[in-house]
DNA sequence: TAGTAGATTATATTTATTCTAAACTGTTGA
DNA sequence: TCAACAGTTTAGAATAAATATAATCTACTA
């Protein structure tokens, strides 16, 4: 199994155990060929459906954190009641589709740099991240 | 008392019966000097410290609602297990402190046009927001 | 001022998330 | 090789934000 090794060793290096349910849900995040955005319940439907194996909720909870402290997952905020969760780590911004409740990733260069013109006093800016909420487009029906 | 004036007016006009708690609430968010971000759990407190009245829990969530689809408030998405509202109901941004878990707002004429070079098909863009995260700066001490 | 739709309330329920503490397992070094 | 142990998993309990319920109350109007 190349995958597993490939995620044995990510893990070891990563200071976590390679335990079978780590490695499951690595398959489960990063086999995909396309980053993706995803809640825990849908996480653990992906698990369920791959299953030869049983995660216990708990520890999904508890590797998506371990993989978020590690930079392996992104956590992104949105008005809803749970968190939702971003394979692709990189700088990016987003749609987020008020009707289907989707995000649709927009790539960094999709977007002209954001230059804020103002700063806070003892600190710094971490990261600079863009919600376009958007809907149906009724007007172009003519 | 004119300000309840002003809010039986407000209530009357979005067609919201104008009930005590329903003002008390309207002065707890609108009598401030400046705009500012809360919780449900910090709204209640700032009504029970100006208390003449009590008012229920579930009073505070349905007049929250109410008055956010009559656009008297917005919703903050943040990362947070609860929501953040605003009475700030302009288009504008956010810095978040990640440390001190604060909303600071950010005016639109502070952050240079947002351009997306991209579209969705069947989809307009409602709204665009940035939320900038920082942190304490430890490098500025030398 | 009575009737009624709308509003409030205490309370129960829902649901995402976290906690607990017992059982289990990957790692290490003797 | 394997005992020991720290790290991990787990079922189930606990927590807490948010919503639902359904009885009571009240602002409005005719
Ligand atoms: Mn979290
Ligand atoms: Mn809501
Ligand atoms: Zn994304
Ligand atoms: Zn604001």
């Amino acid at each position: 199994m190349a995958y597993s090794d490939q995620y044995i060793d990510k893990l070891r290096k990563s200071g976590l155990r390679p335990t079978k349910q780590r490695i499951k849900i690595c398959e489960a995040l990063f086999n995909a060929e396309k980053t993706f955005h995803f809640t825990i319940k849908e996480l653990v439907k992906i698990i369920e459906n791959q299953a030869n194996i049983k995660v216990s909720l708990a520890t999904v909870y508890n590797t998506v954190h371990a993989f978020m402290k590690k930079g392996y997952l992104k956590e992104i905020p949105l008005n809803a009641s749970q968190s939702y969760y971003d394979t692709n780590v990189t700088h990016h911004h987003h749609f987020f589709d008020e009707e289907e409740n989707k995000l649709i990733d927009i790539h960094q260069d999709d977007v002209d740099e954001i230059n804020i013109k103002r700063t806070i006093p003892g600190k710094k800016i971490r990261s600079v991240e863009v919600i376009a909420k958007i809907v149906s487009d009724n007007q172009s029906q003519k």
